[in-house]
Parts: structure tokens; sequence; C-alpha cells
DNA sequence: CAAAAAGTGTCCATTTTTTAGACACTATGC
DNA sequence: GCATAGTGTCTAAAAAATGGACACTTTTTG
């Protein structure tokens, strides 16, 4: 295992005690440890730095603590790094916030206070994750299984909504084991 | 609209009030509602009934609720449905278990008390959400997006990690406007 | 800094895949 | 029982992928 295997993590939070506690907690696992006490710059930020990994605070405005902010954020960033994983973190466990944030694609989703190791753990095992792609053929393979399931084994349909002809769907099953 | 737009809904929970309950909700939207109050033979009533989608309880066991039956349950379906989407449902509001749900491939995560019409709009959503599924080209042209993006456009890379030559990735991204 | 290494963009001829169209056969529904 | 839709397989022609080559540009690194 390479040192370097963990790149540059990036920690949005407007609490500066804790992006001082999470630079410490981070700085053994990630090569940079970045922070931002505000989210406005980030696309700034992201265009400037190689980031690995974001790590981002759903709540912003003061008082205001529903997370709006937070799945604003994820939301721009996703849009314009599609590929960049997102963890969220909040202080305010809410099953429905968690829920938004995950479909809205973050990578998981922590709760404070935070165990430093768990933490560590959550954020090495979404960049281990993301770092498996797939071959064409292996995507192609899994989505025209898909394709078959949905259209409960009729070809002819699932052919057709895949935009090729039947025959090429059988040539493919055949070299692709589906 | 058609009224059977959405069909076979197989809902499983272990309180017979609450099953009363959702029928009498969902039967305005799904054309046939099943349902079980014990999870362990779902492989089977799914293997006999054409089922659109499955509302799932997360506590079984009675005294044990930190919903590991339901993931179980959930994994077990996927395993033999990977198709076959499913909405976890718990009045056990907790954080963890709804990431450990979704990322467990669960479509939505609601707590109890729900509300009605909520509910319905959120079946309805996984529902519609599940019916367009994309051509090949589509797919592949998503892929390789992605491929190029994570290998910060170096295409011999991307190429590479994709299976496929150096040049049929500059065909297809020329074809497929990526 | 300069050489070496790696990547780019574009050719080629050959092989492979996809295509449209056809065929006889088998389910399925009314 | 007849019609419609789907199956599995076959052609010949069109399209795409392949390995290999080329001159050129960028990146690494001793």
């Amino acid at each position: 295992m390479q040192k370097d295997k963990y790149g540059t993590i990036l920690v949005i939070d407007d609490n500066e005690a804790i992006l001082t506690a999470l630079r410490y907690c981070l700085s053994g696992t990630f090569q940079r440890v970045l922070t931002m006490t505000a989210p406005d710059s980030v696309l700034k930020k992201l265009s400037q730095e190689e980031v690995s990994l974001v790590l981002l605070d759903m709540n912003f405005s003061l008082g205001v603590n529903n997370g709006q902010d937070g799945l604003f954020w994820l939301r721009a960033i996703r849009k314009h790094h599609p590929e960049l994983p997102i963890v969220l973190i909040t202080a305010y466990a809410d099953v429905n916030l968690a829920v938004r944030g995950l479909k809205s694609g973050a990578s998981d989703f922590i709760t404070k206070p935070w165990d430093n190791d768990e933490l560590v753990r959550k954020l090495k095992d979404v960049l281990d994750a993301q770092n498996d792609l797939a071959t064409l053929d292996e995507m192609e393979a899994e989505h025209i299984q898909r394709a078959i399931d949905r259209c409960h084994g009729n070809v002819k349909l699932a052919a057709e909504q895949l935009g090729i002809t039947r025959q090429t769907l059988y040539n493919k099953m055949k070299k692709l084991d589906v």
C-alpha cells in the first residue's frame, strides 16, 4: 500500500473548531486537507485544486438548520464535478435529510459527533469504491441484464429499448454470457 | 393516464392494523395490494406473483428494533430480483439505518407515522423513475464520460480501463458527442 | 536542461460486429 | 382456430473495432 493512496480532501464547515479537529483527524490519511468556512467559493476552489473527496457540512445559514444549504451546494458541486465523491456531515440527525442527500448523489452521510476511526473508515471506503471502474463490456452486460429482467425475458422488446437489433442482442448475450 | 399504470405492490409488515391502513391507502393507486405479516416466505411469493414494488418494514423480531432484519431481507430480495424496487418503512427513525438501507439498494426510506399523500407520491416517483431505461448508446456515453473524467482527460488510460482501443474510444466520442 | 518516456491525433488494411431482411417455427389471445 | 407477436437462425452488405504505424507534443525525471 503506497502512502499516497488517498489524495486531497476538501472540508467545508462554518465552525473553525470543527475544522481544526477534522484537519487533525484526517491529516494522517490524506496527503492534503483543504478547509473552507463557507461553501460560496467552492466551485472556484475545485477548479483550482485537484480534490479527491469533499466533506460537506449541511448547515450554514445561522439559525436555519434544515440542511437546504447543504443540499443546494451538494447539487451545485455534483453538477460541475459528477465524478467527485461528496460525503455529508450534519449535527442535526434527520432521516429525511439523509435520504434526500443520498438520493442527490452523496456518497455517505455522517452525523456529529462523529467517531474519528469510523469517519476515516467511511471516507476510505468511498474512495476505494469509486476507484474500480468497469470496462465497457462489463457495463454493457449489466445493462443488458437489467433490460431483459425488466422486459420479463422478451428479447424483442429488450432489444428495442436498448436501441439495437434483436440479432445484435443475441450476439451480445452470447459474447457476454448474459 | 391509464388507470393501470401502477401494478401490484407487496407490503410486508408484522402489524395487522398497519397492513389494513396501508391496504386502504394504496388500493386507490395500485391494481393489487398484496400483504404479508412476515418476510420469511417473500422469495417464494415473488416467484409466484408479478410484483412491481415492495414496501418493506424494517423491524420484525419482537424487541429487536435495530433494523437488521429489514436489511437482511432487503438484500435477500435484491439478490434475487435486482430490478424490483424496494421502499423501506420504519417506526424508529434512525439516520444510520436509512443510510445503510439506501446504500444497500433501497429506492426510498419512509418513517412512521407516514403521510398518506406523501407515501403515495414517493411510491409513484419510484415507479416512474425506474420505467425509463437508457439505450445502450446512452449508457455507453455516460460511462465513457465518467471514465474520461476520472482519468483527467487521459484518453489512452481511459481507453485501457474501458477495455477498448484508443482509436475506438475516439470513434465513440465523436459518434456519441462526448 | 536535455534526454527519455508517455500521450496525442490520424492514417492504413484486416477482422469482427451490426444491420436489414427473410425464413420456418411456437406461443398467446380473442 | 385463426391472427398476432415472438423466437431462433440464416444470409449479404454496411459499419465498427482491431493492431500497427506515423510525426508530433507534453510530461517526467536523471
